[in-house]
RNA sequence: GGAGGAGUGGCAGAGUGGUUGAAUGCGGCGGUCUCGAAAACCGUUUACCCGGUAACCCGGGUACGAGGGUUCGAAUCCCUCCUCCUCCGCCA
């Protein structure tokens, strides 16, 4: 949600704002809408300022015995909430409309992101690693799908046969790797000083609400019970860990870790990703979250890509970092940097982490602000920070490509092996 | 799932339907005292919204789990929901 004021005194920084992210605003309905909320709340105010003041007479009247001149003003005063009533319910009406189209307004860009129409303008920030050649090694390099069925550690049928498209079942060592890298990757985590959670993985609605993926996603979450919802990212649950609260300067930044179980409806991704593991229904992501002043924010979003870059090196995968440009943005960031995993199968690097500073965004919607008596009186909104660190998923379809071998074995990375128990290679399962 | 109890300020805890935004205590902040500190004493202490002001602030409104209702007036009465606690049942 951005700053309402914000909002009606800068109407030309929303319009750069929105055309940058290939978007647009109905800026005569903000206006519309606010100037009438506001001439009523005055209106409505008046009135009830009116009323307090007489009822108290009232008050003194019947302790004074005054019975008749009591009466009169009960009168008096019944006209005037005869008035509030009518005002009041186009207030709540207007309220609701305003709060609607709020909702509904995406994040302002930061001034670090760069200005672009779509994903082909995203600037590349830097690599790491060498892709390997196949070719000089003499043999062509399979796709993680064909590796997996050969090796039985995918099993895309029985997904299939279970839940539909779009799900896959684990197999032996493919079970076990994607639980090892669950566990790798929150170790990695807990070194680097994040506390780890695990959080219910449904969730009310208005917890959706908080991070932004409703009301204008609500398509793409997997709906459940009465009126709840399966998350898609442990952001959704960590960062509303704090909703409604005040947090201490003193405290943060609070950095925050969850592995758990994301679900994905992917509406309007019907033929994207097809193959594969890289898009699923339901899938395992290790999630960091980050809560910090608006001082520290941008410093920590970088400590945050550097340590999803920190297990991708730690696994000798090679990848690049590229930032999002104001066409190709989240609904809820201001500032974004993609992690892309080289990928044999796509010939390509391909999004693997996705890390966003969201600023006071996220922590408007949520309510979630911050105490600083040595710098501010009052309270403020805190910045909150997501990044993937990273999805099993994805992970282990780059392992697979990266690290097979000519007779359709996979190595297991170094790192991984003690969670393995010491196993070398994947080779094809009984 | 059944029965009972409770939800008030940062915390604890009062509150006959009418100067109660809310006693009191603790905590926090400022001060007196002190070389300094503790103790004691004095003062102070919420959030959001509307309006005014360059600003410190000032005026008004709303908020006692949430939402409705009764009333001239609700923390206080009524209804619905939520959460927590106790006991019983069931269960990984």
């Amino acid at each position: 949600m951005l700053d309402i004021k914000f909002v009606r005194e800068n109407p030309d920084v929303i319009d750069t704002a929105m055309a940058n992210r290939q978007t647009s605003w109905d800026r005569e309905k903000f206006f519309a809408l606010d100037d009438e909320r506001r001439a009523v709340i005055t209106e409505v105010e008046e009135l009830q300022a009116t009323r307090n003041v007489e009822s108290k007479k009232i008050g003194a009247l019947m302790r004074e015995g005054k019975r008749d001149e009591a009466e009169a003003a009960k009168e008096a005063v019944r006209e005037v909430n005869e008035k509030i009533d009518g005002l009041a319910d186009r207030r709540s009406e207007l309220e609701a409309q305003l709060t609607d189209f709020m909702a509904h307004l995406p994040n302002l860009p930061y001034e670090a992101t760069p200005v672009g129409k779509d994903e082909t303008e995203n600037p590349e920030r830097r690599r790491w690693g060498t892709p390997r050649d196949f070719a000089a090694e003499g043999f062509e390099a399979k796709p993680h799908w064909d590796l997996g069925t050969d090796l039985g550690i995918l099993d895309f049928e029985r997904g299939a046969k279970l839940s539909g498209g779009r799900f896959t079942v684990l197999a032996g060592a493919g079970a076990t790797l994607d639980r090892a890298l669950e566990s790798f990757f929150l170790n990695t985590h807990l070194a680097a000083g994040f506390k780890e959670f695990i959080p219910p993985v449904v969730v009310n609605r208005e917890i959706m609400y908080g991070t932004g993926q409703l009301p204008k996603f609500e398509d793409d979450a997997y709906h459940v019970g009465d009126d709840q919802f399966l998350i898609p990212t442990a952001e959704v649950v960590l960062t509303n860990l704090h909703a409604g609260e005040v947090l201490d300067a003193a405290d943060l930044p609070l950095r925050y870790t969850a592995g758990t179980p994301c679900f994905r409806e992917e509406a309007g991704s019907a033929g994207r990703d097809t193959r594969g593991i890289i898009r699923q229904h339901q899938f395992t992501k290790v999630e960091m979250v980050k809560f910090a002043t608006p001082e520290t924010s941008d410093d920590e979003l970088e400590s945050m890509v550097a340590e999803a870059e920190h297990i991708l090196q730690l696994l000798e995968l090679p990848y690049r970092v590229i930032s999002l440009c104001t066409g190709d943005l989240g609904f809820s960031a201001r500032q974004t940097y993609d992690i892309e995993v080289w990928l044999p199968s796509y010939n390509s690097y391909k999004e693997i982490s996705s890390c966003s500073n969201c600023g006071d965004f996220q922590a408007r919607r949520a309510n979630i602000k911050y105490r600083d008596p040595e710098n501010f009186k009052g309270t403020r909104f805190v910045h909150t920070l997501n990044g993937s660190g990273l999805p099993t998923g994805r992970t282990m379809a780059a392992i697979m490509e990266n690290y097979q071998n000519a007779d359709g074995s996979i190595t297991v990375p170094e790192v991984l092996r003690p969670y393995m128990g010491g196993l070398e290679r994947i080779e094809p399962q009984a």
